[in-house]
DNA sequence: GTCAATTATAAGACTAATCACATTATTGAC
DNA sequence: GTCAATAATGTGATTAGTCTTATAATTGAC
């Protein structure tokens, strides 16, 4: 029952649709919330449904038409309502560290293999983030955005993202270098 | 179908109980994987009826008679396979950053208020993780212990989760005081 | 000119996770 | 002496999430 907040959230900075909402998903709110499309438009109609976002048509030529939401006063309410509420801890799931707690019982070459490929995916969501960080600060400063910016939610979550992959990226680089060294010693036995 | 990988990666360090197990997953797994009670209960009477743990029971006097499980060879070779796959991306969900992102369309003040109760956990967390690494590399040094130790792989999930507690408790604190100042700022408009 | 990707929206079947509850004895706190 | 917490293991109902599949026009790559 929480993902409609995200949803909720995700709709306040314009009317989006189905589509649209899932290509946020997949970036800015990435670092926060995971759903898959199909939720997502089973989501929306239940928001609908429900009164806290209503959609509209808009008819297109060379696409197929589609239907965008917006946030109702009822879904703000409700969103005031959540943040005042206290939320669960912070819910994570990786297959990687999985991987990695298990790296003394299986093939440590796997394991190495899996860290680089994720610090080069760590790698590439940085780079994707510092520029949409600079998109949403526009020609301001960070410092100056932060302090007078007349929307700054998105900023500081993807600041939190950035973080994230950046602590991942460093720790990716750092296990696979202490297995390859720990490899390494033990050939040479 | 990979909450049983997390379930044998746990069980690699010695035979665990169900009780014992759902203990792990509220500290050390619960770095990178988050399971409740039930389900590892469920996944453990899984996991045995497919081959991949055993279990054996252990009679006790003073408390209620338990039953403690090991990772067969079928398991560890499960955990290889799994190893050498390549993973899903990791799956974060965070209420406080729902929270954070509808910060400028809710009250500032309760959005505080969640931020400075979560750097608080954080911290908690980070004091509670500082610990659990000193147990596991004993008396030696990190260097030294990562260079030699014979069972590093949670060593290292548990120095992610510590850079990731880090991290949480730095944005969480930012965050709040820049959310503080701009209402501040406001207020004496 | 062909092929894959993008835009746009789902329904239906299935699997996984959560919520609420149930049992029983002991230990430790106040 | 009472009360809460700990140790120990689940079941059953419900909700949430994933996997597979469907449609159909257009744009861009090679």
């Amino acid at each position: 029952m929480a993902l409609r907040h995200a949803v909720l959230a995700a709709l306040l900075d314009g009317e989006l649709s189905g589509y649209q909402l899932a290509k946020a998903f997949d970036l800015g709110v990435a670092n926060f919330w995971h759903a898959l499309p199909q939720q997502l438009y089973a989501e929306l109609a239940r928001l609908e449904r429900d009164g806290l976002v209503s959609g509209r048509e808009i008819v297109q030529d060379t696409r197929p038409n589609k239907r965008v939401f917006t946030v109702t006063d009822a879904g703000l309410a409700e969103l005031e309502r959540f943040a005042a509420a206290d939320g669960k801890p912070s819910f994570i799931r990786d297959d990687l560290l999985v991987k990695v707690q298990a790296a003394d019982h299986v093939d440590a070459g796997e394991v190495i293999a899996r860290l680089t490929e994720r610090a080069a995916f760590a790698d590439a969501k940085i780079r994707l983030l510092g520029g949409l960080l600079r998109k949403l600060r526009g020609d301001r400063g960070e410092e100056e955005f932060l302090r007078h910016g007349e929307r700054i939610g998105p900023y500081l979550t993807c600041l939190r993202g950035l973080a994230f992959e950046q602590g991942n990226r460093d720790w990716c680089r750092r296990s696979a270098a202490i297995l390859e060294e720990r490899r390494a010693a033990h050939a040479r036995e």
